[in-house]
DNA sequence: GATGAATGAGGATTCATTCAT
DNA sequence: TATGAATGAATCCTCATTCAT
């Protein structure tokens, strides 16, 4: 499995540090290459082209946002709890990478549309567990069963986007993980019975 | 004033039509001058280069809605009735104009960060009346007090913007208006006092 | 009408220079660009591409032989006479041209299938005269009414190119128009009733 | 000796199918590898490089065709008879192997220079034969000697050459060695006495 | 003001060859 | 002998912008 040889971990970190410090439109493979410490040739024994980089970069790191999520869904604990870590994991997992953060919400965002059409599909799995808590709450009662599932997730993860992307574009000069309170105050207002 | 000149206005509209049709990376500045019915060089006479074409065209957009959520504020109403109307209005314009919505919500996304942070410049003129709305219903006590304003803003924008972009990469196949009132009912459960 | 214009006609006697002194391997697009005082981006405006380039060198030069031929065809000659007039004509473009037969004869032949297909293509228009000599010479008994006019035709074409090809690998290092005595009596003796 | 070992021949009957199916430019060393059953760094303990692949499959498939040609020299017969079995061995062999046909005449043409200069080296040991049989036939009275070895020799291969390559760009759909007498009446009649 | 021909910088990708094992 | 992962040089084409007319 070329997933778990050295060198692909090594060109993913490497893309990321590359498109956080030069940003999306001169983030050449072969800067990459260099920064990965391999040959250009090297890129395309891992990656079938560039594009494939930088969807094997988001669909990594998503993975880690959905292995926590899917840990957080399987909890002992209420709707606003699962809803509050959820948002506490969020936040901590892009406040801990700087270069993560600014690549996702910001660079990606650059890409062409087939990039993110494929992105989007990454995302739904990460959005299936917030439909499971989302679910679950309206099921026990806690909350508004007239609420639409699929609005109400757009709401919860636009306003963590938002947010996120806020805190970014202003240069991580505040504490995103501090406003994790206030969010889900506002977000599980919304939502409840 | 270039911006009154009936060519200025061609060109834009000539933007609108050509990135929504061809997307934001196959708009060429001689695609658009074709389609404006200009030449090339033309464009150079009312527009300092490609970029503040794209600018312009969210400029001019976003002014009619800042125009319409001016009106909107001016109102005798309640915070409430305010945010609906700012919805539906946010919603019925981009719903009768398809064009407009693709190279809002997909296609201008693709450009560079610079851009990007010019376009959230415009954004500010939008978002400032949004604050006014909240501000306004915190104070004759509407909205609950505790409420961060920023937060509260990117609940508000995060959740439209997200359900608008839904909405676009689903084709236009539902009715985004008739969407009003449940985001309306979302959003202002998680202000309220 | 393109093919008018003088940058046309520099950039393809550009192409045969580049292409006679480098070889069609080393003949890079902005190394013809350059020989025919254009930037790179303007040979795009003439041509569709780099093989676009090769095809028109080919197509211009093949009308010249096949103009010619016309010519002696048209006159009023025993088949023994054109054939002769036919190879001579060969022999004397080629010979005041050492860098077009370079080209022709070693250069292009080394291209892919795709652009040989083309040029055999515009061949075709210089063997149909040929097929006209000999059906001439059938009918009016001068020919020997047994031959087969394609393997004729291969036999004529095939022994003056290969006579061109040697010469140009050695160096044109003899006189190519002296030898046409010599291949038409081993021509026409093969032919003649 | 290299040439003995299983694995040179393995690698030579790879090469010609690879090309045969693949076409010249899209025959990469580590197709031909994967053909010949054998790891990429392997061809090179074998053969120099990938040109020296190339001539090597010239040269082992020449050797068949100077070696038949040499029997047929020796034999007590007219210069007549000999042009007559020289051809028909030509057809005969490239007839019942179509993969070798279309190597050496469409994609081994589409070599470099050097390439194609080594191929002529391997050609005259070819051309050394038919050359005796020019001269025997001139030396018994039965060729005319006013002619031009070189030249005629350049009509015997040519033509040959052609009507070959003919075939092979019809896609074999005629049979080539039925084509033997007409091309040798063709061509004994330029240089009989 | 208007034109449109000309410019030229810039980058993803392939593949023959090597060499440590 | 045999392997195959790694190397890195090399090039066609696009398109925003200019400027002579």
């Amino acid at each position: 499995m070329k997933k778990d040889k050295p060198k692909y971990r090594q060109i993913i970190d490497a893309a990321i540090i590359v498109i956080a410090e030069n940003g999306y439109h001169q983030s050449q493979v072969s800067k990459i290459a260099k920064q990965a410490g391999v040959a250009d040739g090297t890129i395309y024994l891992y990656f079938k082209n560039k594009e494939d980089i930088l969807i094997s970069v988001f669909e990594e790191k998503m993975d880690m946002f959905a292995d926590n999520l899917k840990e957080i869904v399987k909890e002992d604990a209420s709707a606003s709890e699962k809803l509050y870590k959820m948002i506490e994991n969020h936040f901590t997992v892009l406040s801990s990478n700087h270069h993560l953060a600014t690549v996702t919400q910001l660079e990606l965002r650059q890409s062409n549309l087939a990039l993110r059409q494929k992105i989007n599909a990454v995302l739904k799995n990460y959005l299936i567990f917030l439909d499971e808590i989302l679910t679950e709450g309206i099921e026990n009662g806690e909350l508004d069963n007239r609420i639409d599932i699929r609005l109400a997730r757009q709401m919860v993860f636009g306003t963590i986007d938002e947010t996120t992307t806020t805190w970014v574009m202003n240069e991580y000069k505040y504490d995103l993980v501090n406003l994790t309170e206030k969010v889900h105050r506002l977000l599980f207002n919304g939502l409840k019975a």
